[in-house]
DNA sequence: ATTTATGCAAATCGTTTGCAAACCT
DNA sequence: AGGTTTGCAAACGATTTGCATAAAT
């Protein structure tokens, strides 16, 4: 998916809920899709002209609209990284101990679907109506092996 | 495993860190076996006796000891539950949107293969030296249904 | 008696919010 | 002008920490 068709379907995504698709929103989206999931700090570094603060409630908005997905994990800071639906493929997470790093893998369709088939059966069984789900792999990345 | 020898294997791994198994941190372990992923607030109700800061320091204590872990999902409150070694048990976790609960639950041994064969060519291939992975799944649980 | 654990109250820090100025159209 | 977005500074709330008391050995 190119990065004007991510712009248009984030565009999209906000009309439906009445918001425009502002310069900081854009500005956002476009070092998401640049950098990939990053944190606000990573985020400020990358765009020093968004305040904080607006950071914070345009990454609120854009989560609210689906544009962007927000993940937490054992770290300070929450990370933010683009839908999936935007960008059309389904992947996990590869977390660095160390650093909090996170990096999009894919896995093998077939290995998808035999996932799927079991969570639907063990979701069931425990009475909950299925939503996604997360694969989350920690370890230590390359850089923290130093 | 009984719950005498998750209360040994407790106090081993705290002897082993030069720590004793006191009143408090025995309490929280038992609230555990008794309730399963707990939040803070939950723990407290259940344990009246306990602290608020007293809980917190025993509960990092007991992490640090791989008694406890911690698990964050993107809800106000972090769970803590105890570590798989301790259960002999390795699972994975239903989470619900609607209030945060978490339900272990446990996939066939082979589907836990095959996953574990494709995570670590992932790995490897981006570099990460593999530690263990987490599968969350999410949905609405059978109380949020209602 | 000395060390370790506990509980209270205060501090910390990521995130959220109130409000006034800046920006559309 | 009228409504929305932004940025600053203050507020919030989960978790952590300082310090004085209470257990434990």
């Amino acid at each position: 998916m190119t990065s004007a068709t991510v712009h248009d379907e984030a565009k999209a995504r906000l009309a439906h809920m009445g918001q425009s698709y502002t310069a900081n929103r854009r500005m956002i989206v476009d070092a998401l899709i640049d950098a990939g999931p990053l944190t606000l700090p990573e985020l400020l570094d990358r765009r020093s002209e968004l305040a904080q603060s607006s950071a914070y409630r345009s990454l609120a908005l854009l989560t609210e609209a689906r544009v962007v997905r927000r993940i937490v994990h054992d770290s300070d800071h929450a990370r933010f990284e683009l839908a999936e639906e935007l960008t059309g493929h389904h992947h996990h997470h590869l977390v660095c101990n160390g650093c909090g790093a996170v990096v999009d893998v894919e896995l093998p369709n077939e290995l998808e679907e035999l996932l799927d088939q079991s969570l639907s059966a063990v979701a069931l069984r425990a009475g909950f109506v299925l939503g996604h789900h997360d694969l989350d792999v920690h370890g230590i990345c390359g850089n923290c092996q130093a």
